[in-house]
DNA sequence: GAAAGAAATAGAATAATTCTAAAATCATTA
DNA sequence: TAATGATTTTAGAATTATTCTATTTCTTTC
């Protein structure tokens, strides 16, 4: 754990939002401006790959990262575009009752509108 | 519908697999030599946005495509990659009915071992 | 405090995708 | 059929996201 991973985890874990490598990059120079870019890869793929942060791929974009560690869904608003968590505890189970085969991970993301949006309509 | 677009349509149709674009464009060429790589993007861009056809972001690697229309849901192999549809009617309506909110669309990638790899642990 | 190993840095390299400008194609109307 | 305008294709440059590489900086241990 050296002191940019810390940082990095730090930005993550304080971000309510799912953030770009590059938004955490420039978050991460407005406290350490000599860190690189490459640091910041390299600790995302450490940490996704130890399963401490998560890694989510969006249509039209760079990959989003956050530091919720408990496994659990998205909420993507197609007019806004805010990604949102969400936790649906029972549906491992349940892929796995209509699979018939043990789920080792799946990645979800709902499309729908956000509250805000919706009300606009 | 240009002759490309009924090319590329074609190739989705007939292969079994989920192509990313590379593939497709070198499948396309066998057949239409001067075709270009910013067409087979425009047409798969144009038809995945008129929900012709699907595209699927999986980590570590490119969009992959397909012609299949009605939704539908993935197995991903983590042991040999590779991608195989599933279809589950119910799971729409049981996601609605968790989140309380009308599900415009979704996307959902199950990791599992495919029957193949799991023989072979 | 020197040596060894691990991680960080800077910038080049790669891969996937998009953009741009010119040429080709197509459909429509004169 | 010729002219017109709209759309699409083409080729290659440009962009974006990400990874790689070689060098430097930190840590840790002796």
């Amino acid at each position: 754990m050296t002191r940019q991973r810390e940082l990095i985890l730090g930005i993550l874990s304080q971000s309510d939002r799912h953030l770009t490598a590059d938004e955490i990059f420039f978050l991460a120079k407005l406290k350490m401006p000599t860190i690189a870019m490459a640091t910041v890869y390299n600790n995302l793929n450490a940490m996704n790959e130890a399963g401490v942060i998560h890694r989510i791929r969006v249509d039209g974009g760079a990959d989003r990262f956050s530091a919720v560690s408990e496994p659990h869904d998205h909420l993507l608003c197609d007019e806004c575009g805010k990604l949102t968590d969400i936790r649906l505890p029972k549906l491992k189970v349940e892929l796995e009752k209509q699979i018939h085969s043990p789920v080792d991970s799946y990645d979800l993301v709902i499309h729908t509108l956000c509250p805000a949006c919706r009300r606009k309509k």
